[in-house]
DNA sequence: CATCACTTGCGTATCAGTGGGCAGGTACCT
DNA sequence: AGGTACCTGCCCACTGATACGCAAGTGATG
């Protein structure tokens, strides 16, 4: 899975590539358009910012589209309504804008490759961690032992983004980025809350320990033998 | 999966083909019923604009329809009941009316597909879900303990898109692209008031849950075991 | 004239985020 | 090593914001 990343803010850029790469994404890393049309490719998808320097991205998007029908993504820090309708119509195949989580663009990308290949095998069912807890990522549903459990949007988030990869370690600021916005600081303690939350209502299936001064590490019950 | 886009309307044309296109579709497309009939195919579906130049897109239904059994889907400007009745009775294999959105056109595709790939020419039938509700694509009927319930036809599309896949969570903006417009942006709170309308017309059938901050979610009554 | 799509407005429920207090671990100092 | 002060994470309760549900009104269309 291949992505060309075209973006001249380098903490954006930085933040973004390394949570592509956690979700298993290759990040090709570009910050003109220029650089981005001299690019060979081909790529799965393009994220293509719309601030540049050297060019309107606009144009880099209509050119990357003149030349064949790689996804675009666009990514702008302005969110007003014709700038949007201008990607669009452009080609773009779907826009996004500042501030924005990783897991929002990852979860875009998703859906721009399923458009292409509807029939995924990962169509199936909800994903079972352990033996009594199920997340169903397609109906955004979680089940303890068959029984729906309700969660608020921001715990079901977090609790989708923390089974990504169950046992590993996250960093506060990893999570906030994903869970919240790119580029979060400031205090984390609403964190905490949420982790509360889920500890509470998933007890016995899950364990969310915190590791000091880190972040959290989400393990499956039962899971390690 | 190659489709036959008969559409004299260049700016529609223009935007369905990219759609589809994007979607992993190849499209030819022609403007005029004789350059259909023309065309040599063959095609796993055709998409019929009624209101060519030419000829009456009927006519050019029904020849399409002697001369094989490849799948008509039309569309229309037109979206009362009769031409809907005509369009179906003709052979057409689903109807869609202008308006539309192109992620609509496309579950109405796969749909299609789906049905016709097990080939039992005898019994299209409707599809049901769970034991009381059924929805007649191909009539644009919806039916309630076999009695036909009234639905406003934008009600029937929303119903129709949200039972393409029931317990899957679909959010506002996905909703209002594919029952309202592609590229939709702004309020969707008149998607509150259908969904609304749903709800009290096929009470006790299927339930439509809201999913806060994100969109609904359609499911079938008794359909959890 | 009837239907339907859409808007508006208000009541209500839910949720995210914050602050205070408590507990347990950590580091530092003697 | 022992004691102490501090820091971090955890729990509880509160509040402002916001999204949803529904009823009623408006305007367009055929």
């Amino acid at each position: 899975m291949h992505v060309l990343l075209v973006e001249d803010d380098e903490p954006v850029a930085e933040s973004l590539r390394r949570g592509l790469k956690r979700y298993g994404f290759e990040v090709d890393w570009v910050t003109t358009g220029a650089a981005a049309l001299a690019h060979p490719g081909p790529y799965d998808v393009v994220l293509l910012d719309l601030g540049l320097p050297d060019t309107d991205g606009l144009d880099v998007c209509k050119a990357l589209r003149g030349r064949g029908d790689v996804p675009i993504i666009v990514i702008s820090a302005r969110s007003d309504e014709t700038d949007r309708v201008v990607g669009l119509e452009l080609g773009a195949d779907d826009y996004v804008s500042k501030p924005f989580g990783v897991r929002e663009v990852i979860a875009r990308i998703r859906a721009v490759m399923r458009r292409v290949r509807p029939r995924t095998p990962a169509d199936a069912g909800p994903d079972r961690y352990g033996t009594r807890l199920t997340v169903d990522r397609k109906a955004a549903r979680v089940h303890l032992d068959g029984a729906e459990v309700a969660l608020a949007p921001k715990e079901y988030d977090l609790l989708a983004f923390l089974t990504e990869e169950p046992g590993a370690l996250m960093s506060r600021e990893q999570i906030m980025e994903a869970v919240w916005d790119a580029n979060w600081f400031g205090p984390t303690k609403t964190l905490d809350v949420h982790v509360a939350a889920l500890r509470r209502k998933l007890a016995g299936a899950i364990t969310i320990e915190a590791v000091r001064g880190v972040g959290f590490r989400l393990e499956v019950a039962g899971d390690t033998p």
